[in-house]
DNA sequence: CCCGACTTACTGACTGGTCAGTTAAGAGGC
DNA sequence: GCCTCTTAACTGACCAGTCAGTAAGTCGGG
């Protein structure tokens, strides 16, 4: 299959599954959003659970992606983790908290789907934990216990897109939270990284 | 109608919903819960519609009332609050973090769950805050802003449920991160509250 | 004390519509 | 002429909701 077409079908399930829910995500819906019919979908996805799997590997590799910068700085590495995981309004990858919350409630009912967001917990935690372990090594951060730190912030992002999705409240809400928290606990200071 | 009937319908509804999620919930499997046919629920509640309201009603009143206890001191009460957030999977509302999810996913698509969420958690975090208020005035709890602890631990707690159900954690786990941030702004040990 | 009228609670059979997935018949580039 | 891709037309399964009928109970009148 071409490349451009599966990203035309991945992103026609994105709109898809954001405007109707995953309960209300039909094949026709999906073909709607993009310029085929459902049949041309099926050619290339033999079922539709094959194309949402396809879909699921898709929108959480972006997101992992997100998740590193270049920089050595631990501030500036935890500041690029909070960018991602509390991003404003962004065009390009709108509805990523919709689109990941109607796929998590379905997470008890699918093996595949419940493997690869613990796969995701897994590496956003760790990476979490690697930049407070570096942070606190460098002196750049207060001692504080690199898992712990890791698990309140995974889990306030995602207390942030549940209530995202259910409360239509804005992600950066939280961020101000966990910030105040980040200070409490490294002695880091909002914006601190990017400006020294 | 009947309260035992109603009581019957909501529960077989739970199960059903926790069993095959609110994608996969039909009428008949409901039915399939309770001791009726499709058509008995159907001359109980007119359309599927007003039957899963009575359900997010009847789940969010007996989740309120949970939130609260006789006694005074607010350690006592903030306890009570955790213990209801992140109870162990007690038998009588087990599935609950399960049912919840469903129906926060939603939200964005049922203008009426969405005002009951809103609603619930101008509640919780009024519970909270209320809570932190007396406790920093009688001197038991550390300078802290009421509204921020009221956010953090609301916040985690949608989190700890979505974890719950997409990877099948169990919420303790995030109820111990909680308590070393609340120790941290309110010189608040856990178990402190009960002994004394 | 019993009879007919009415109500409540329910059933099994059904309907119109929608779903995922199939099939056969092409269109258009190589 | 073949291969990739797309289409319209279709199938069988399942959905929410309807409907006619039934069984059990309530109640006032004679």
């Amino acid at each position: 299959m071409d490349g451009e077409t599966r990203a035309e079908i991945l992103d026609a399930t994105n709109r898809a599954l954001c405007e109707h829910g995953y309960a209300g995500l039909t094949v026709q819906r999906i073909a709607d959003e993009s310029s085929m019919t459902s049949a041309a979908i099926h050619y290339h996805f033999d079922t539709k659970e094959e194309l949402l799997n396809a879909f699921l590997d898709d929108l959480i590799e972006r997101f992992e992606s997100k998740l590193s910068c270049g920089a050595a700085d631990p501030r500036k590495r935890l500041d690029t983790v909070l960018d991602a995981v509390f991003s404003p309004k962004d065009p390009e990858s709108d509805g990523f908290p919709v689109a990941i919350m109607e796929l998590k409630a379905q997470a008890p009912y699918h093996e595949l789907f419940r493997e690869r967001f613990l796969d995701f917990d897994g590496v956003m935690r760790g990476v979490v934990a690697d930049i407070v372990r570096d942070g606190v090594a460098a002196g750049r951060f207060d001692e504080a216990d690199p898992e712990e730190v890791a698990r309140l912030i995974t889990t306030m992002s995602n207390g942030a897109h549940a209530r995202a999705v259910a409360l239509d409240e804005h992600p950066a809400e939280t961020r101000r939270i966990v910030e105040d928290a980040l200070e409490l606990r490294l002695g880091w200071t909002p914006g601190e990284g990017a400006d020294g």
